[in-house]
DNA sequence: AAGGATGCCAACCGCCCAAGA
DNA sequence: ATCTTGGGCGGTTGGCATCCT
């Protein structure tokens, strides 16, 4: 079941890859292409399935990745994404241009470990590059703890209890928005991590420079993905340059100016009421535990209220099933 | 120094999905 | 509409390296 009659074939050798076979999948994917993937085997003179080959290919010997440690921004980059889609590895990766989904895999696995171990360690993994403040160290702990709320598996929603946050999900303190007619919720984080400092709008402000970190760190990378392509392509041929497996890497989403309303971040509407719908589709798809409020239908009707507060916002979730 | 424990990571497995016959 | 095939993805395993006692 779930074999590939590729994978069915006799004499496929497995276990590690040696250097000559890594040389011939090289020498051949980059004369040849890869097309075809249950062709490889054959045509680059392996005993391999396809398969194998092309995890092979994507996991490590592609010429655009990138090995070694994550750095601090990376590591970031990984909570945040995986906060916001969870155990999508893949889709994680591809906003990380160069890391594979299963080195990002292993390496979260690595830290679940680590927290079940020893809990404090989590936090000093992830803030190696950050500012030494201790309300933004404290901030950024008590995020990633919140964070955790989102996995799925039993054995991460027990790292979670084990922090004795307080029973009960409550508002979440981020306030992501995007037009000045929507505004989003998380709805997963703890009572602790909301009864901190009671200082909604440090909060907000602390939950923004987060977001905008990562937009930045992407853009980065993308600019950098994109320079090399673009060298790649008027420098002929010969460039190591390959296009990405992962068709997805996109650009990130442009994020318009910030400016707050009370403790809510509110995104000066520069998306179209089409592009808005499209995002907010696809964050409710990704993002389940957040809510997203549309001012069109919500009852906060009005030109002088343009953004709920936090009573309101809570209000406005006390009706939404936990 | 030796052996067990632990961590890391490459590779595999099983399933899902989309495309094409 | 159904079946086959291949690509992709997330979960898991196994082996090597390092650490610890």
């Amino acid at each position: 079941m779930g074999q590939h009659t590729c994978c069915n074939q006799q004499k496929v050798k497995r276990g590690l890859w040696s250097p000559e076979e890594d040389e011939k999948l090289i020498t051949y994917i980059t004369t040849h292409g890869y097309g075809c993937w249950s062709e490889v085997p054959d045509k680059a003179g392996l005993q391999r399935s396809g398969k194998s080959c092309r995890l092979r290919w994507i996991n490590y010997l592609r010429p655009d990745i990138r090995r070694g440690r994550f750095s601090p921004d990376e590591e970031k980059l990984i909570i945040n994404l995986h906060a916001a889609v969870g155990n999508r590895w893949a889709h994680i990766a591809s906003r990380l241009p160069g890391r594979t989904d299963n080195e990002i895999k292993n390496s979260w696995n690595s830290w679940i470990k680590k927290k079940l171990k020893n809990p404090s360690q989590l936090h000093s993994t992830n803030t190696t590059s950050s500012n030494k403040n201790p309300h933004h160290h404290h901030h950024q702990q008590q995020q990633i703890q919140s964070r955790f709320t989102y996995n799925t598996t039993k054995q991460q929603h027990e790292i979670f209890n084990s922090q004795d946050f307080g029973a009960k999900p409550q508002v979440q303190q981020e306030s992501l928005c995007y037009s000045p007619n929507s505004f989003v919720f998380g709805t997963t984080c703890s009572l602790e991590t909301i009864a901190y400092g009671g200082h909604a709008t440090s909060r907000a402000i602390s939950t923004s420079s987060l977001f905008q970190d990562t937009l930045s760190l992407t853009s980065e990378f993308w600019q950098t993905h994109e320079q090399q392509k673009h060298e790649a392509q008027t420098s002929g041929m010969n460039s190591n340059y390959l296009p990405p497996l992962i068709e997805s890497i996109e650009p990130p989403m442009e994020i318009p100016s910030v400016c707050r309303t009370n403790n809510i971040l509110d995104v000066s509407g520069q998306m179209g009421r089409n592009q808005l719908n499209e995002w907010e589709v696809e964050t409710q798809q990704y993002c389940p535990s957040y809510l997203i409020w549309d001012q069109d239908t919500s009852p906060f009707i009005g030109d002088d209220l343009l953004a709920p507060t936090t009573s309101d916002t809570e209000e406005l979730l006390s009706s939404f099933p936990s």
